[in-house]
RNA sequence: GCACCAGUAGCUCAGCUGGAUAGAGCGCCGCCCUCCGAAGGCGGAGGUCACAGGUUCGACUCCUGUCUGGUGUACCA
């Protein structure tokens, strides 16, 4: 079936002589009242036609006769104004909401081009931060959405679980005289207070670091011992992260981290001396991008001084790997901005490599989370006072104060603890995604749990009353048979509140569309507050349940709900039934 | 120095590939529950879209420059 659009771009295209796909492409969805539906600026087509833009459209307004689903057509100011059917549209907005379900908004677009999104990626030995939950939401949602799109997506959690930083850790498990005996009762905690054991000595003790250097060496060098520390340090971890990304819904395809790619650097390595990139300098190899055209960018350290080898060297590895692994049509990197260079580096190395599909390689930079300190500045680090920066405190602070509120609002609810914290992770994950993605974001408790306007709770709260009167009406959730839609009498959703409804259900392909394109879902955030807005206004305004409308108006909650609930889902808030 | 990013209402932020009168929330001032969830709705005050040029029929949006802020810049990841 053609869309609106395609509709209006087949009866300008003659009219014009344009090509009807520049004229769909042209068509914009008017902000005010009275201005229609869609339209047409006729401004391009002045001076090709010789005539004012106003004149244009009048003439077109004139010549023109509405076509099947639309009203009427009128010239205003240069534009061509098109009006739909308001009852045919809704008509066929709910229609395909309904009866495609879960599966509106889909689409084939990406069928055949598998995306590879290395997303989360935190370091083994360390507490998940408050920090790392946005670019793990944001790659989460990206994965949704580019399954919506018909992508074969592949989620690649690329751990940090080698590097230097295991250097310090075993120089310190062994100062304080710990041994094999003790890695079964070995906690998260525990390493954590050792990474910050190592910080303090090394100030004193700057050959501290060296050690943990030379430990490094000796693990990479296949160091029994050491690797037994290791895995232990390793498999702790991932206990924890494997409850956080539980609370949090996120799923991976692969935890194929650092340790994997540093046993298979051999093929790197090799690769580079063939192509003749490597040089020496200050005793370390590297590859001069300077000297290869990248006029400005700093020389790309493959191995030090020691032999042992680098981030950027694994990273190598990790490209190479997923090209021939999973043959990515895309290949994504959501970390923060702070890395680009990393990555421009990384890219322009796998370019002199040779490798045609490096440009096909992305970094989705993302910006800081800031807080206030006490002086009131915005600053990258803690929490407000009182509040650790580790994720799973803010989580459970969150979920506290979340249930705090649920028993003075609604007691019964109230008891429910991982109801709490579903919201609790719906607010702190909408506060971060509903801004662009490169945005630092000023992170703000009383704003991030906030119950009110621009918050998850707010769009969670929309859901939650839809499905309220849907309990009520005695509807299951994704029930429906066509049959729903015998005999609906389409002219009741011309009521503006409802159509305004309507008209929002009808863009959402559009705005997954621009989430994909953009990849940023902040889109997909704004869009689920104009729907939650959207319904509250509906709902406050129109009676459903008892009303002479109630069959008409119950479709559009389901329909609603369907919709809201999607958009939820991609996002990463949770899309839940009562609060 | 170079690189990436940002600068829109008192605060925190939206503004789709340039389009018609600049949009929310919080805060402030009012109003609306005998009515499916008031975790809601309605109204009011509040903006020279950092600044200066340029491109264009048209610029918050694109380009250049300036200013301000954030981040990164060789043996951490």
């Amino acid at each position: 079936m053609a869309t609106f659009k395609q509709t209006i771009a087949a009866v300008i295209a003659p009219a014009t002589g344009l090509d009807a796909e520049a004229i769909e492409a042209a068509i914009t969805l008017p902000q005010h009242d009275g201005h229609g539906d869609f339209s047409f600026p006729c401004f391009p087509l002045a001076k090709t036609l010789r005539k004012s833009p106003a004149l244009i459209a009048d003439e077109l307004a004139r010549s023109l006769i509405p076509p099947q689903g639309f009203s009427k057509i009128e010239a205003l100011a240069g534009y061509l104004n098109f009006f739909v059917d308001k009852a045919l549209f809704a008509q066929r907005v709910l229609g395909e909401v309904l009866t495609q379900g879960a599966a509106y908004g889909n689409s084939t677009e990406g069928a055949g081009k598998p995306v590879v999104i290395d997303f989360s990626s935190p370091n083994m030995g360390k507490e998940l931060a408050f920090h790392h939950l946005r670019g793990t939401m944001i790659g989460n949602s990206l994965s949704r959405v580019y399954a919506k799109r018909g992508h074969p997506v592949t989620r690649v959690n690329h751990l940090g679980d080698w590097g230097t930083s295991y250097g310090k850790l075993i120089v310190m498990f062994v100062r304080e005289g710990l041994g094999e005996k003790d890695l079964p009762t070995l906690t998260l905690e525990h390493l954590n207070r050792l990474y910050k054991a190592f910080s303090q000595a090394a100030e004193k003790e700057p050959e501290l670091e060296n050690a943990a250097r030379e430990a490094f060496a000796k693990l990479e060098a296949g160091d029994a011992y050491f690797h037994v520390l290791w895995n232990a340090f390793r498999e702790v971890t991932l206990v924890e992260l494997r409850r956080l990304y539980a609370i949090l819904n996120v799923d991976f395809d692969s935890w194929v981290g650092e340790a994997f790619f540093a046993n298979r650097l051999q093929p790197v390595l090799a690769l580079l001396e063939e192509k003749k990139l490597l040089t020496t300098s200050q005793g370390a190899e590297v590859v001069d991008l300077e000297a290869f055209g990248a006029t400005g960018m700093p020389p790309a350290l493959i191995r030090k001084t020691d032999g042992s080898t680098l981030y950027i060297t694994r990273d190598l590895a990790a490209a190479l790997y997923r090209q021939a692994e999973y043959a990515f049509d895309r290949s994504f990197y959501v970390v923060d901005n702070g890395q680009s260079l990393h990555f421009q580096q990384l890219f322009k190395v796998l370019e002199l490599l040779g490798c045609d599909w490096a440009s096909r390689c992305e970094h989705i930079p993302f910006g800081l989370v800031l807080h206030k300190s006490e002086e009131g500045n915005w600053e990258k680090g803690k929490t407000r006072s009182g509040h650790s920066s580790l994720l799973k405190d803010v989580l459970e602070g969150a979920r506290e104060k979340i249930a705090a509120i649920m028993a003075e609002k609604n007691p019964d609810a109230g008891k429910d603890v991982d109801l709490a914290l579903r919201i609790a992770v719906g607010a702190l994950v909408f506060s971060e995604m509903k801004n662009r993605r490169l945005n630092d974001i000023r992170f703000e408790w009383e704003q991030a749990l906030s119950f009110e306007g621009d918050s998850g709770p707010y769009v969670q709260n929309a859901h939650v009353r839809l499905c309220s009167i849907l309990r009520k009406a005695g509807i299951q959730l994704n029930s429906f048979y066509p049959k729903d839609l015998d005999g609906v009498r389409w002219g009741i959703y011309e009521e503006p509140a409802s159509f305004a409804v309507a008209e929002l259900l009808s863009q959402f392909p559009d705005r997954v569309g621009a989430a994909a394109i953009s990849r940023d879902p902040c889109t997909l955030a704004q869009y689920a507050l104009s729907l939650a807005d959207a319904t509250h206004r509906f709902l406050h305004g129109s009676r459903v349940l008892g009303s002479d409308e109630e069959r008409e108006r119950l479709l559009l909650v389901r329909a609603a709900r369907s919709v809201l609930a999607q958009a939820l889902e991609l996002v990463g808030v949770p899309a839940i039934e009562r609060m």
